[in-house]
DNA sequence: GTCTATAGGACGATAGAC
DNA sequence: GTCTATCGTCCTATAGAC
């Protein structure tokens, strides 16, 4: 069925796609597509698994980590699970790019991913403050590491995760002093 | 117009509210409504003047300053905006914090601010890297300063913005060792 | 004349009620 | 599964500003 949407989009355009011809090319009737999905948007996003993945990694990283290392973990725990999705993930990337209520979709459920992963880090007892600002910066970064790995495939996701965590470790007092 | 769509959000609710009563209210026709404001949800929000608040507020800002300390000073340029608008902006928040579709919007305007404020940041010769990361960074804390002023009105806005830059600033190196 | 704001009627699509 | 309301768009027309 989301594939079916997918090819659609891709083949006429998101706007130019009715609910009902998602629903012929799938098989199934208007209203059946309705009871799946909440409404159009949902049929481009599924993220239960990555909200599990996230949460079960954070509670399991290494004690010894701190509060953004341990997002980094988790993130990296999650890679599979991209690489598994990116034949599908790519196009539509292109697709919600072209489309405004798309990617006011898109910022919502980047919005609970972070909602997410700040719980998961005051499960590991991280100052409030703390750590909804750590998911925040952490979502920040891993958003930026996707769009560079759906940009470039030939360099490995957990790579970009890494490389872009790192930078921000590495940014020399960005917060404090004038950087020239 | 705004004002006649806040009343009956108020008094009924957001998904009870059609576009042609609040039309209706205002003395215009739904028609009209429509061409104002390209969806119901755009009634609540008017962000043309914090963009070019922000905008000029971090190309004038000193030149000694930090990226992130740029941002603050942004903000705190911003404020007298925030006050005024407040009387409408307290009841406009509680509409939004209880309809779903609200929430989604603002995050949409949230995103265009933070596109402000970095490309803003990138005419200070700020690095490209670092201006996205700290315009979100900074959009993060400004937006929790915000949210404790909209809980508690007694302590300025400016006060709250301070204070919640200077925490994290003052965040000891939380991004890399263990916190214990 | 041109440009902009208001209005009217009709209509397809989304999405919710029954 | 059927029915229906509401959103939001398309087209056309009128009135005023400049």
């Amino acid at each position: 069925m989301q594939e079916a949407a997918l090819e659609l989009f891709l083949e006429k355009s998101y706007d130019g796609t009715t609910a009902a011809e998602i629903a012929a090319r799938a098989g199934v009737t208007e209203r059946t597509f309705f009871r799946h999905f909440p409404d159009k948007r949902e049929v481009l996003f599924d993220e239960a698994e990555l909200h599990a993945r996230l949460g079960e990694a954070i509670a399991r990283a290494p004690a010894e980590l701190g509060p953004l290392r341990v997002v980094l973990w988790a993130f990296e725990a999650t890679v599979t699970l991209f690489e598994e999705n990116r034949p599908l993930a790519g196009p539509a990337q292109s697709v919600i790019a072209q489309t405004p209520a798309l990617q006011e979709r898109r910022l919502a459920k980047s919005a609970a991913v972070t909602r997410t992963v700040a719980g998961a880090l005051l499960g590991r007892g991280v100052d409030p403050t703390v750590a909804a600002l750590t998911a925040s910066t952490g979502m920040a970064i891993a958003g930026h590491a996707l769009g560079a790995w759906f940009e470039d495939e030939s360099v490995p996701l957990a790579d970009q995760f890494r490389r872009a965590f790192f930078t921000v470790e590495n940014m020399p007092a960005c917060s404090r002093r004038p950087t020239r």
